[in-house]
Order: structure tokens, then C-alpha cells, then sequence
DNA sequence: TTTT
DNA sequence: TTTT
């Protein structure tokens, strides 16, 4: 019953959202997220490690996702792990871990298409762009 | 670079870990933990929704776990984000995502055996078993 | 725009909460929680430090400290930090930090009198005190 | 024992970090960072508001601090509370709390001095600067 | 005192 | 598949 789950990155997204509207005039945003880790290997030198993850968003989030979250952007995401199981194409069960977004925020960061330069004109974040953006109140508690 | 990839649960373990001791002397366990949830369903009903995560300890939080840890005991973890792949019996590809534990505190929680009544007999959590372990600082920032 | 603030506690209440009821029908819970850790000296000893916090609780959530929190109990806290003035009472500006709580989850832990057992009759967490409490969805986005 | 105190921000610095240098070679860097949050009023209208955090970096951290850290920079920054006393001019005990980082991300933000155009002559997070640093493994432990 |  |  005191459970607690809950999960915080910062990284960028490894394509724009796709984004699905379910009956009922739900929808729902899914992409991946990169988050970059290092570690000093036993001749002392930094190896890289990206980890991928699955994200999604539902209603309101997933619009915002949608309408601001493109390829490349560096966001932080809070959120809750699920996992849940599908039928693949032989009719196997399979299993995926996702991170169910609570809240984004947009950071400093280039979407694809900026680079060297990050003026506005190549897709930098800008002041209307950079904010965050919690699931909407009323809807919080709902199971995804 | 600047990436974070964070999990903080609160919740049960399913099972006594299992350690396994690879070569080199590097000891490993692994564990299922349940954080439990709830939400209003449209009716205002409380819900209940379990979710299960996979958890591997290395090193000395594996040996830490192993001594410590048993089925149904409450803890709260911090850690990481990983999933790996691995071949199936039918050599397909699976990924499964697990949480590499950085941080381990046995909460006040009852090991399995202990219905109703928590006495220490029944394996309550006292002075000496209620404490905080981490991955050891100099093993920190190893991949795993 | 993009910020974030947030605190996640696990530890023990240092008093009852005291609770008000504001002009309007507001209630504020207030209370004091110690987070124990411990750090290894130079001769690798283990010494411990005790930190303490403010919390306020408001609203729904300062009904359920007030029904549910007493002295002693271990609980996990998530909220955010605040820090107001206040003029004390040579008329100096003084200034406090806070942890306004969005959640607190009771935790298996003993209120006091329960000494060594931890029976149900000594105050012990039963299931149905053990509990996630959340800020009202609706009230979620109040500067307190 | 099993206690945790956990703080994480995302925010920007208000000035630039002011770095001492103790005796026996230990460093302490201090600075402001501020977290921006928002919520909606009765009529509806985002209101914004700021709230100040102090920080203090050691060691490692302070050096990193000192090196790449700059006035309005944004950075995500994980650490522990602690409040500590001092007495004020007036031999009055006070109190502080500051956030004594753990971990500092440097994000995409602009330091000072960058308006409008964000290139790299305006002092943009460059490939070099957008780094994640944590305290240094073997003192990872010591209390501050 | 920051940022958008 | 991202970013630095």
C-alpha cells in the first residue's frame, strides 16, 4: 500500500513523438529518450554508455509532447515505471518497459536541424518553448 | 553528457534474493520487488494496481541483500535504468529492463511468516537489521 | 520555466503534527522529521548524523497527518522546498526552509511506546494505516 | 537508520559560484540557483513564481563549479539537505539550509551575457562545458 | 540574484 | 534512434 515508484531523467529524445488518439478522445505520445552515463573504466578512462527508454504520455501531455517535443531535444521527465505485456507477431507474449510521463520540461537544448549555431532560426528552445508541463490535475490519479 | 536516469521505489520483495557468484569474485543478486498503487475509477472507487520490477544488486549490496533481505520485507531503492538483451530458449532476442540498484534501506516491514502480530519473532525489523547500505564509492561508477 | 524542485525524505516524525485551521476552511499540518545517515571517519569508523526538517502540510493532506501521524513513525515524504520570512519576536527578519509534502507514505515504523515489540497493541503500522496519502489532484497546482 | 534525504532541482544560477579554499586543501564552492514554478489562480491565469536555494559544492564539485559554472546558467543538481547554525552579526544563533550537491549536470542554458542569438561567442554550453560531475567516489561519504 |  |  505505501508504494512508491518513480522515475527521473534527463536526456534527448531519439525521434519526434508518435502520437495516437484512442477512442474516447484519448491520446496517448510515445517516443524513446536517450540518457547519456560515463563511467571510468580500470586504465582510468571515460567510456560512454547511452541507455534508451520508452516513454510515454497520455491526454494532455501527450498533446504537449506532441505540439513541442521534437527529435534531438534535451526534456526532463518524471514519471512511473510500468511494464506491460503484448502478443508479437509469432503470438508470443513479450514484455516492455515504459516510463509513463508525469511531468516535462524542456530544456536548453538543439532539436535536429541546429547545429554549430543555435539561434532560433534552427529550432532552438525559445522562451514560449522552454517550460514544463505537468499531466493535467483532475486526471493524475488514472491508472496510465 | 548531461544525462540522468533515476529510480526511486518503496516497496516489497516478492522473493529472497538470489546471488550468484561470477568470476573474478564479483557476486550479483537479483530480487522482484512490488510497489503497490491506486486511483479513483470513474465511480471513485480506490483501486489497488501492483507493479512488479526487476532488481539486481552488485558487489557488496548483492552480499548486503543476501544477508539482509528476505521475501516480503519493505525497502526503498534508488538505482538505474537498464535494459539488456538476451537469447531466449528458442534463441530469440529479448530485452528485459531491470533496476541496477545504487542504494538500499530495509524500511519497517514484515519478512513472509509474519501474519498480524509483527514481534520480533516473527522477524520484524529491528535496530540492527534497519539500516542503509550503498554500492560502495570506490565500485560507484562501474557499468553495472 | 523549465524547474524543477523537489525533495524525497524517508524518516522519522520528531513530534505529533500540530495542525491549524486557517480563515476559509483551510488546514496546515506542521511537523518535524529526522533523516538519519552515517559517513565513515578517517579511521573508517561509522559515525552517524541525525538532520531535521520542517514540513507543512496542507489541506487534505495535513487531515490525514493530523488522523494518521504520530511521534516516532517512519513515513516517505516527497515535496518541494520553501523557504518564507518571518519577523521573530525583536521584530529581525528570519527566514525558514521548508518541505511543503505533495505525498507522504507510512512506512512500517513504531510510534512511540512501542518499545522493543512492535505489536499491534503498541501502535504498530496495520494495513489499514499503512498508506500513500497524495495532495487532492484539484489543489495539486496551489503555491502551498 | 534507514533514513534518505534526497533533493533534486532544476534550475539557474543567480550568480556566479564564490569558491574558498579551506585548510588542508579542501575546497567549498557557494552559490544561489533558482527554480521557477508556476500554478493557475482562481481566474485561471499562470501565475509564476521563484524560489532560492543555496548550494554549496566540496572538493571535486567545487572545483568543477568554480571552472564551468556561470551566473544564469541552467544546471540540474542532486544533493542532500543540511541546515547548519551560525550567529550573525548581532551573536544571535541563525540558521541556514543549503543543498549540499552530490551530482551537478550542466543543461542547455545561456550563461549571462547571451541574449537573444545563444552562438557559441555568447558563451553558449558548448560540446566541452555540457558535462555531468559527481563528488568523487571516495569521498562520497563524508558529511559534507 | 536566475531563466522563459 | 539522441546528445556532448
Amino acid at each position: 500500500m505505501a508504494g512508491v515508484n518513480k522515475v527521473i531523467l534527463v536526456g534527448n529524445l531519439g525521434k519526434d513523438p508518435e502520437v495516437r488518439h484512442l477512442e474516447g478522445g484519448v491520446s496517448v505520445a510515445h517516443f524513446t529518450l536517450a540518457t547519456n552515463d560515463y563511467y571510468k573504466d580500470k586504465q582510468g578512462n571515460r567510456v560512454e554508455r547511452t541507455e534508451w527508454h520508452n516513454i510515454s504520455a497520455w491526454r494532455g501531455l501527450a498533446d504537449m509532447a506532441d505540439k513541442y517535443l521534437k527529435k534531438g531535444q534535451q526534456v526532463y521527465i518524471e514519471g512511473k515505471l510500468r511494464t506491460r505485456q503484448y502478443q508479437d507477431k509469432d503470438q508470443q507474449t513479450r514484455y516492455i518497459t515504459e516510463i509513463i510521463a508525469d511531468e516535462i520540461s524542456m530544456l536548453g537544448g538543439r532539436p535536429q536541424g541546429a547545429n554549430g549555431a543555435a539561434g532560433e532560426a534552427n529550432g532552438a528552445v525559445t522562451a514560449e518553448t522552454q517550460q514544463t508541463f505537468r499531466q493535467e490535475p483532475e486526471l493524475d490519479q488514472l491508472p496510465f
